[in-house]
DNA sequence: TACTTGGTAGAGCGATCGTTCTAAAGGCTG
DNA sequence: CAGCCTTTAGAACGATCGCTCTACCAAGTA
């Protein structure tokens, strides 16, 4: 069915798209915005401009399951800025450098409100929703592997690569942390070039 | 007053302490765990062995005061753990290696639940609670000065201490979060491992 | 004894939460 | 056209939210 005719005019965001992909960025946005506790399902349906009833007739599991789909777009959204911030250069701790800049200015633009899109989610939900934890970890796991095959096209052996690519998602996770709070774009410039300077020390 | 009776025998946590410092104490934890919208006045009263009359006697501004001293109290809490994690050693690269395995073990001890003491309602209240928000920035801004003291005594000199401070609060931040989604010490260990490096790599 | 002060106790307020439910409209196939 | 299925629409439910309010209790002072 589709009922595209929806809203022709200008809307605010995600116009076109299916009402179920609308609802999935709306609640991915405003859980990485706001957390998970804090974000009623009313607020999801009204910023994605659809209905209760369309918000649970594709998410019959209620705020959980949506929670689950807004994570794993998330997901996709946060790995495909880490590669575009990567594909920058060849050289990892350049790349990664890079990548650290990326972020800041994306953090910026959006007034220091729109960080690691599961940060938030994964931390309030932690040992009470075996769902929403498994597409954390899987997030986590996947942007790691990301990280990790830019190291490995750079020398690095399997380990070590895989090593380098834990701290330095851990290191960029933080950062954004300390940049939103601080306000400030510096905690995650300082962090990029140190990174790269870890990254040179020994390859 | 005080009327000290209160409770007698073998309560769950802080006996003996003022009813003010219990309130604090358990949302303080509650935050730590569970956010803070996750978290309810009443969950807080209650596992503080407390009534809603003494928390709102105590705390007149209501949640948002309530968790200001929270964050002062996970502020303090956390200072102590970095600090004493930093004591084992002079060399600075041992210390930071040694830290992170003492929030590693913390961790653990706590089934992946208490990790940063401020992150979680850092995020949930980003731009929306100014007086959470400057109780977060100077608990982050504390525990880098730490950080910044022990390399400076360590040699380095004061803007390079500052900057390897930042990227290493950063880091441990970055991988207490992804220790507890993994459920696995192995992220900060890691981390810790290679922070030691990058300190090592140009003192 | 009477009065004050600092703290305890919890019923109850309006608002909002996540969820359920019924009804109906849109577009396809027969 | 009728029949069907997907999707939209939103009223309504019980539970819980943060918070206010009044009453009460225990010690200190006069």
């Amino acid at each position: 069915m589709k009922t595209k005719p929806q809203d022709a005019g200008a809307s605010p965001a995600g116009a076109g798209l299916g009402t179920r992909e609308r609802v999935v960025r709306a609640a991915s946005r405003l859980f990485q915005r706001q957390g998970y506790e804090g974000t009623g399902i009313k607020l999801i349906a009204q910023e994605a401009e659809a209905t209760l009833g369309s918000v649970y007739h594709f998410f019959p599991d209620g705020k959980e399951g949506l929670a689950v789909a807004a994570i794993q777009h998330g997901d996709r959204e946060f790995a495909e800025m880490l590669s575009s911030g990567l594909a920058g250069s060849d050289d990892p701790a350049e790349a990664v450098e890079n990548c650290a800049r990326t972020l800041a200015t994306a953090l910026r633009e959006s007034d220091w409100a729109e960080g690691c899109p599961v940060t938030a989610t994964a931390l309030e939900t932690l040992g009470r929703s075996p769902s929403i934890q498994q597409a954390c970890l899987e997030a986590l796991r996947n942007w790691q592997a990301v990280l990790a095959a830019k190291f490995r096209a750079g020398g690095f052996d399997a380990e070590e690569a895989e090593e380098l690519a834990c701290t330095v998602l851990s290191a960029l996770e933080g950062a954004e942390v300390t940049s939103q709070v601080f306000r400030s774009e510096t905690p995650l410039l300082t962090t990029g070039r140190r990174m790269a300077q870890l990254i040179r020390s020994r390859s």
